[in-house]
RNA sequence: GCUCCGAUGGUGUAGUCCGGUCAAGCAUAUCGGCCUUUCGAGCCGACGACCCGGGUCCGAAUCCCGGUCGGAGCACCA
């Protein structure tokens, strides 16, 4: 029965059953917590590479929020570090935001705020809430496990200022020192006690040359910024929650408001390579072709292979702001897409692995298949196959058959299988064959589809393909965006 | 080891703040049926969860205590 038919029969015979409405599946973010008027809020990258699939999480998240309540949302690229620096990353996190129709309102470059972060640190010596120190690396950190004050702590700050702006000039080159904010040596969380804002590095910064050798370290330059571009709301990882510990000392000794924290939980994403050196080191030695190889989880990478913005949006809205970590479903993901590419993906027949067939005893025949099922509008491919031709089909769909099965060309003829070959079987679509599948004639293409799990299918595509790109439905096998005329990139099923 | 966070079906989530309407909703996955000349889409149905133990209460997924398990951090990375 028809699904209309079984309505009109429940409708007519059991009404009582067609009372339940389906329920919404909308799933709103969750309001924030103070927002009064325009929130500020930011996107805080460092420039190790493009965005992504796990970068996405943030963008959108905070992007959605300021649309919500309107204000501005900051990208702010956190390159304090010039050891991690991939310079053409400043360029590709906002082509990447923009492709994501992430709408951020300024642009932040922390390597040119450091003169700022100077001023604060000198301010904080002075308020006696900083100090420079020469210590091992292993005796500081022994201090601070025993909560032990290190020799340096209590200088007055007259010299931790002068240290700190000959380190700063340059004049003392003598030691590898370090600047300190103090907190509190007894915090039960070791990861909280006096921790290090600045430190030397002599390598020359991609974005401002030698220019500075003393660096801030992420949690001072953070604190700073946020207060001085007027956070009010921060979104970011739970990794972080240890760091917003350590930054709200900042805030409290120069007595700034504090913006609302929110710490979403850690995303485990199976089967992708997230690590910006990983991939680094892989398109150096040739194994990746580039940031948008398939393999990897690049925002650049999914975009290429035929991913839609609103998947990535609808995703992350519908996981919300939850702190608990989980494990991130490739399978609802694609999901989302699927559904959102289905309609505009004409169909095509792709023979993996293809065997070719010799057919006896068939008329000649000609076959119109949809380009999409239902909608005849769209237009047909149509071959013409010439009598007893051979064709090829997947080789997984015949290996099985035995003498006498019965399987269906789609939309051309029935097939027998009969020792080497087959016999033509009708051509009407009964109910005796085993399966319906795809084939190809003769004058079929070679065709590969990139995988992203490294592996490349080999076979052949029909020729009416020939010069078209975009997304398409490979039918019985998946969605394919095609970018060359021998070349694919597999979407998903 | 120390600090912090959390725990709803296979997976992702809703509900938890302000206990009853939750014998727990949605999505995805799986399975069955319908439809379909795709293993896609659509429709119908099934399956399947409140970590454990105490306590408070007429009543607990929701509050309290203890345990277990999982996670994050404890970098001169961000």
């Amino acid at each position: 029965m028809k699904p209309e038919d079984q309505i009109e029969l429940a409708k007519s015979e059991y009404p009582d059953i067609l009372v339940e409405e389906k329920k919404s599946n909308e799933h709103p973010l969750a309001e924030l917590k103070n927002v009064r008027g325009r929130v500020v809020m930011r996107m805080a990258p460092s420039p190790s590479g493009p965005l992504h699939l796990g970068h996405t999480r943030m963008c959108i998240l905070n992007d959605e929020y300021v649309k919500r309540y309107g204000g501005d949302l900051i990208l702010r690229i956190e390159d304090t570090n010039p050891n991690n620096i991939y310079p053409p990353a400043y360029e590709m996190i906002q082509e990447d935001n923009r492709w994501l129709g992430v709408n951020f309102t300024k642009f932040i470059i922390q390597s040119e705020r450091i003169p700022l972060y100077y001023e604060k640190a000198e301010e904080l010596i002075m308020m006696g809430k900083a100090y420079m120190c020469t210590c091992k690396v292993e005796d500081f950190k022994k201090d601070l496990m025993n909560s032990q004050a290190c020799p340096h702590r209590d200088i007055r700050p007259e010299e931790h200022l002068q240290l700190f702006r000959d380190v700063v000039s340059g004049k003392d080159r003598s030691k590898s020192p370090v600047l300190i904010i103090k907190t509190d040596l007894f915090h039960p969380n070791p990861a909280v006690r006096d921790w290090i804002a600045f430190r030397v590095i002599e390598t020359p910064h991609p974005h401002t040359g030698k220019k500075y050798r003393f660096y801030p370290l992420m949690n001072f330059s953070v604190a700073v910024d946020d207060h001085e571009l007027g956070l009010t709301h921060v979104i970011r990882g739970s990794d972080h929650i240890n760091n917003t510990e350590r930054q709200k000392y900042i805030f409290k000794y120069f007595d700034w408001p504090l913006p609302e924290y929110f710490h979403y939980g850690m995303i485990h994403i199976g089967d992708a390579i997230l690590k910006t050196s990983l991939m680094r080191k892989g398109i150096e030695s040739g194994k990746y072709v580039g940031w948008d190889d398939v393999q990897l989880a690049t925002v650049r990478s999914l975009a290429k292979r035929g991913y839609r913005k609103e998947t990535f949006r609808k995703y992350w809205v519908d996981s919300g702001l939850k702190d608990v970590n989980s494990d991130f479903s490739w399978d609802i993901f694609n999901s989302i897409n699927r559904l959102l590419i289905d309609k505009s993906s004409d169909r095509y027949f792709f023979v993996p692995d293809p065997v070719e067939i010799k057919i006896e005893g068939s008329p000649e025949a000609t076959s119109r298949i949809p380009l999409y099922p239902n909608e005849e509008s769209r237009g047909y491919r149509t071959y013409k196959v010439e009598k007893n031709p051979v064709i090829s089909v997947p080789s997984g769909d015949i290996m099985g058959l035995k003498d006498g099965d019965i399987i269906r060309l789609k939309d051309l003829y029935n097939i027998k299988k009969d020792g080497d070959h087959f016999i033509f079987a009708g051509m009407e679509n009964t109910g005796e064959r085993k399966k319906i599948i795809q084939w190809v004639g003769k004058d079929a293409q070679e065709f590969s589809i990139l995988k992203p799990d490294g592996t490349t299918d080999r076979g052949l595509i029909e020729s009416l393909l020939a010069g078209k790109r975009g997304i398409f439905q490979m039918e019985r096998y998946a969605f394919v965006n095609v970018i060359g005329d021998h070349t694919g990139l597999y979407l998903h099923r």
